[in-house]
DNA sequence: GGGGATCTCGTACGCTGTATCGCATGCCGT
DNA sequence: ACGGCATGCGATACAGCGTACGAGATCCCC
């Protein structure tokens, strides 16, 4: 597991190949099968070895937003450190002993909140969407230039007339000032978006 | 492009081989290759042709959170028919031409904000990055069961021992009685989550 | 010391994407 | 009408994948 991470880590998920692995490790491929019943199984135990890393081990902050921020930002910098994680997350449910650890605190962060089970479970599934959302993205446009290897001034080369026809065409007259100026922005993305979310939580749940 | 769609609606993404499209084309695998450079085209391709199916037509409603709606409920709407869609997510950006008009027709949505285009990018950025994080995680679910084949009822057994002990152990107090009770809840889940963001959205461009 | 269980892994099968290159076809200029 | 060339199709091949099968080696226990 430790062995399939940090190839992951340095080289991407699609490196990790049952071969990879057990030449890492000093063994033959079919040795691993010993340990495992099928390489999915392998990739559900990444999954959740990482999973630790969201852990908050300090007492949560009393605030429930100031906690759920917390946690947020923990699931967000695990992503950056494992960015392959993304790739997992289209084809495999994670409910490892370390997603639920991961679960029950995200729980208990609306410990404070006077509404039943239920209702937190859909408040906390709405955040882990945005989150979901965002780090998905996040993590895409890093690879992006990333995955087009040493094509990356070719691209942006064969990209430039793409995206100055678009302009000229006229057809994308809210679009085109937005490429042609940049987007670059200011990196609090993450937290504006989450906190516009919890915002209208709270308004909700203060009857509105 | 059409046979590869059909073949990722019916069977899945995996099911998509070169030599499988050229198959039901009547054709051999090197064929294809006269049209495209590159496997990784053609999923373009096919991500930019579904693209097209979230497009409204008509007029967008004037008020820019019912037009926001809108067009959400079509991206749901696309993928709930070609699941396959969250499995380039995590891995193709993909601007093509239909993605572009999605992207400027959302622009438009917001035409009656009176703030910046940047502002509006962001607003569009978290909004997207909610659905998206919904689509995702509930295509993921619908496809769970169906991934695991015939052993649904053979998993299920296996997890209902896995889910006893972990009740059992008290080391999931919060999470424990939502398991017992199940996490039935209503369908219009995405919409609620979606309101909440856009009541966030709202209150913070009138102000606070 | 014998025997049974356990772990390792050599081999092989069917699948993948795609590089290379031979062939047949059709168009074009003379 | 005919020779030559461009174009597109596809056969073959290669390196890689996950993994089924089963042989061999090792270790432990009675």
């Amino acid at each position: 597991m430790a062995a399939a991470i940090a190839i992951a880590d340095a080289e991407g998920l699609g490196a990790v190949s049952i071969r990879r692995v057990a030449t890492e490790l000093g063994a033959r491929a079919m040795t691993l099968y010993s340990y495992i019943e099928r390489k999915e199984d392998l990739l559900d135990l990444m999954a959740d070895e990482i999973a630790a890393e969201v852990l908050v081990d300090e007492p949560l902050p009393e605030d429930w937003r100031e906690a759920i921020l917390t946690i947020a930002r923990r699931e967000r910098e695990m992503v950056l450190r494992h960015p392959w994680r993304v790739d997992l997350v289209s084809q495999r449910v994670s409910v490892g002993p370390n997603g639920l650890r991961h679960v029950e605190q995200s729980l208990a962060a609306l410990d404070g909140l006077a509404v039943d089970q239920l209702a937190k479970w859909r408040i906390l599934a709405a955040i882990d969407d945005y989150s979901l959302g965002f780090i998905v993205r996040e993590s895409l446009e890093r690879a992006a230039p990333r995955r087009m290897g040493v094509s990356d001034a070719e691209r942006t080369a064969l990209a430039e007339p793409y995206m100055r026809e678009l302009v000229a065409s006229g057809a994308f007259p809210r679009l085109a000032p937005l490429i042609e100026g940049g987007v670059a922005g200011a990196d609090d993305t993450y937290e504006r978006g989450l906190n516009w979310l919890l915002d209208g939580i709270e308004s909700d749940l203060s009857g509105r």
